[in-house]
DNA sequence: GACGCAATTGAGAACGATTCTCAACGAGCA
DNA sequence: TGCTCGTTGAGAATCGTTCTCAATTGCGTC
């Protein structure tokens, strides 16, 4: 039972993944034809990719991913293709403390911010509408207008705690 | 009275400076005795330059001031006097969205997050404990122990957003 | 004050992530 | 099918930062 409902959420993943990367597919084409750019095989195979994957993705994994299915496409086509779907709204880039870039899908995708494991790399997302308000409010009270912003919380998941705590 | 006030506050300024950067020299020479490190004439001259100054600095900039009185020391030897201020808690580095690193005096100093104008540079500091109390619900509700966060508000100052809004 | 040695320094090389350059290639359209 | 441009891959270039190394210099010891 264990494995059948397992597999079962997988394969609802799978499928839910399949019609996101189908959407994005969709949009990207139509934002990629009004400005008279070109749909060509490394993009889709690298929109491809990077949909159907989940999470965060750095630049090198997304590589590695797409490398397994051509292995000539090159980093530089993969730093500009994700550069258009950032500039699209179907990615959005994310500048944790690691160094390097990470994308994540922003199609249909609500505001959301982080926390990060500083010892097994794991990120969880969060929204938390009082936050976001006080936010506001703070940034009112400087004569601020906000457009974006970011909030990370660092430190230990709970089982990297349990491992430390032994 | 306007001038006086402000050469008034202006002193004031200066001579909080001057006492701040008196304690930092004091206590970096005890942590830098404590480590069999040395004391020399181009740290003594880079923490002067950075404590004498005030907001978020970065490299280039804290360069700059000290080339101004010593056109000789090289920025491997700024890099490395800040990591060690960094080390030893009397700076502490900011990574905002400019693409390099800044530091602030943290002597004494409580935490605090930031509001960045994107137009002007301007930075403004806030503390709102409220949000860092939510903060920690929201890891714990995860199962996560934060050991430090991020949170920076970007957007616009008032005097930028009037500037566009004519 | 001189000595010895480890820590420090400055200059430039090296690095890692990202962007740029350019010649060859290939989408989209007539 | 042929043209015109946008695109591609590889490597050079860039940028912030760290590393390397030979020369220098604190600083405890005599
Ligand atoms: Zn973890
Ligand atoms: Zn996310
Ligand atoms: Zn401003
Ligand atoms: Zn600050």
């Amino acid at each position: 039972m264990p494995t059948a409902s397992n597999s079962g959420a997988r394969a609802a993943r799978t499928q839910q993944h399949a019609a996101r990367t189908e959407a994005a597919r969709e949009r990207l084409k139509a934002w990629i034809a009004e400005r008279g750019l070109k749909q060509t095989r490394q993009r889709d195979l690298i929109v491809d990719s990077f949909f159907s994957a989940s999470g965060h993705l750095s630049i090198d994994e997304l590589l590695a991913r797409v490398s397994l299915r051509d292995r000539n496409i090159g980093a530089a086509t993969v730093y500009r293709t994700m550069k258009i779907l950032t500039e699209s709204g179907l990615a959005s880039a994310r500048h944790f403390d690691d160094g390097q870039t990470r994308y994540e899908a922003a199609l249909d995708r609500d505001h959301h911010d982080h926390l990060i494991c500083t010892k097994c790399q794991t990120i969880i997302e969060f929204e938390n509408e009082r936050i976001e308000e006080l936010q506001d409010e703070v940034a009112l009270e400087h004569g601020f207008t906000v457009t974006r912003h970011k909030l990370e919380l660092y430190g230990l998941c709970g089982k990297c705690r349990a491992k430390s705590d032994r």
